[in-house]
DNA sequence: AGATATCCTGAATGAGTGTTCAGGATGATC
DNA sequence: GATCATCCTGAACACTCATTCAGGATATCT
C-alpha cells in the first residue's frame, strides 16, 4: 500500500521505461557519439549508476531504447492501417506516415545513427538490417495488394520496392539535415510522386488534391 | 642536396599528405567515432604529436582530409568527363562513377559519416551542404542539357534531380550496409532506370546492353 | 520486530585518449 | 662552425566518462 514520497516515487517498472525514453530523447538529440550515460541519468531523473543497474551497460540500454522503438512504430502502423481499404490508399497513408517519423524507428535522425553504426558494427548492422527487410516487406505487400486489384502496373516490383524504400531513405535524409528545399510535406509529395510513376497510376491519385499550392502553377 | 635517412625521409609537404591520406584510411574504416590520433598516426607512420603539429588538432586534420578527398573527387570527375558526349551518355558516365565511389567525396561510408555528424555539428553541415548542392548542380547541368537536346522529357526538372539524388543516396546506404540484396552494379542499374522513368528515355538507352542477364530470368 | 531481497545513490576507480612539453635531429644562414 | 628555424618524438599531463562498490532506504515475509 505505497504512499510514495516525491523522491523515491514510481516502482521499478516505470522507472525502467523513464530510462528508455530519457535513452531515446538523448540518442536523438545528440547522436550515438554524443551520449553520456550522465547525460540519460539526468533526463531521467536518476543517477548515473541506476542505468548500470537495470541495462548492465549503456550499449546495453541503449539496444533495448531501440528496440523499443520499433515495437511502437509498429504498433503505431497497426492501429493507423486500416486493411479493407484499398491499395492506393494504404500506400498514401504509409508514405505518409514513414515520411513523418521514418520506417521502423521513431524518427530519420535515429534511424540514420543506426546505419553509421552498422558501418562499423555487426550488432548494429543485424538490426539494421532486420528493419529494412521488415520495412520493405511492408511496402512490397501494399504493391502486390495494388497489382492484384489492377491498380498498379509495374514491370519488376522487385526493383521497384527497392527504388522507393532507397528513395524513401535519401530523401530522408535531406530532411534530417534540413535542407531548406526539402520539408517533411514536400518530401511526402516528392516520394509520392516518384511511386505513382513506377506503380503506373496517375499522381493525383496518390497526392491529396488540394495541397499542391508551394508547386509551380501548372 | 638531401640524402635522407630512412627514418626521418620525406620533406614536410610529403609528411603531411601522408597524414591526410591515412586519415582518410582509417575515418573510412573506422567512422568519426572510432578515429583515434594514434590510428591515424600509426597509419602514417609518425607520432601522434606531429598530427598535432601540422594540424593543430584531431578533429582540424579530419576536416582537412575531408577537403583533400572532395577535391580528388571532382577532379576525377572532370578528368572523366567528355564535354562533347551527348547528354544521355554523360549522365550514365556520371551515375556510374556515383555509384561506385560516391558523389563529392571519395566512398559511401564517409558520406554517410559526414551526414550523422552534420545532425549535431553546424560545421560538418555546412560541410554537408556544400557538397549537396554541388553534386545537384551538376546532376541538374546534364539534365537541362537533355532537356535542351531534346533527347530528355520531363515535367518538373527540380523536382526529378531531387529524386534521382535522393535515390542515389538511399541506394547508396544499402551498399554500403553490404545488403546481399544490392550489389553496387546493381546499385547503377536501379538508378539508371530510374533515371530513365524520370527522364523519358527507353531504359536500354541508359543501361549497358548486355549486362542485362540478372533480371528477369526466373 | 527482525531478516531479507529489491531498488537506488554518491563517491571512488581506472581505463582510454587528446594535447602539451622539453628537447633532439636536421638543414639553412651568417 | 656557430646560430637558428623547422620538423619531429617520447614521455608526461589533464581530463572525460563508463563502471564498480559500499552502503542506505523501502517493502515483504516470517
Amino acid at each position: 500500500m505505497p504512499a510514495r514520497s516525491s523522491l523515491a516515487p514510481k516502482d521499478p517498472e516505470e522507472r525502467r521505461r523513464r530510462i528508455l525514453a530519457a535513452a531515446v530523447d538523448v540518442l536523438t538529440e545528440k547522436g550515438f557519439a554524443g551520449t553520456r550515460i550522465a547525460d540519460v541519468a539526468a533526463a531521467a531523473g536518476t543517477s548515473p549508476a541506476l542505468v548500470v543497474y537495470h541495462f548492465g551497460t549503456l550499449d546495453g540500454a541503449l539496444a533495448e531504447a531501440l528496440g523499443s522503438v520499433e515495437d511502437a512504430f509498429y504498433a503505431e502502423l497497426a492501429a493507423g492501417a486500416d486493411p479493407d481499404a484499398g491499395a492506393v490508399e494504404r500506400l498514401r497513408a504509409l508514405g505518409a506516415l514513414a515520411c513523418e517519423t521514418g520506417p521502423a524507428i521513431g524518427s530519420w535522425a535515429l534511424w540514420m545513427e543506426v546505419w553509421v553504426r552498422a558501418l562499423h558494427d555487426g550488432q548494429a548492422r543485424a538490426l539494421s538490417r532486420a528493419l529494412d527487410a521488415r520495412w520493405k516487406q511492408t511496402l512490397r505487400s501494399v504493391v502486390d495488394d495494388g497489382l492484384w486489384e489492377g491498380v498498379f502496373a509495374c514491370p519488376d516490383p522487385g526493383a521497384t520496392v527497392n527504388r522507393l524504400a532507397s528513395l524513401m531513405d535519401g530523401l530522408a535524409v535531406q530532411v534530417a539535415l534540413r535542407d531548406p528545399e526539402i520539408s517533411a510535406a514536400r518530401m511526402t509529395e516528392l516520394w509520392l510522386t516518384a511511386a505513382a510513376l513506377e506503380l503506373g497510376v496517375p499522381a493525383t491519385d496518390l497526392l491529396p488534391p488540394a495541397s499542391t499550392g508551394r508547386r509551380r502553377k501548372r
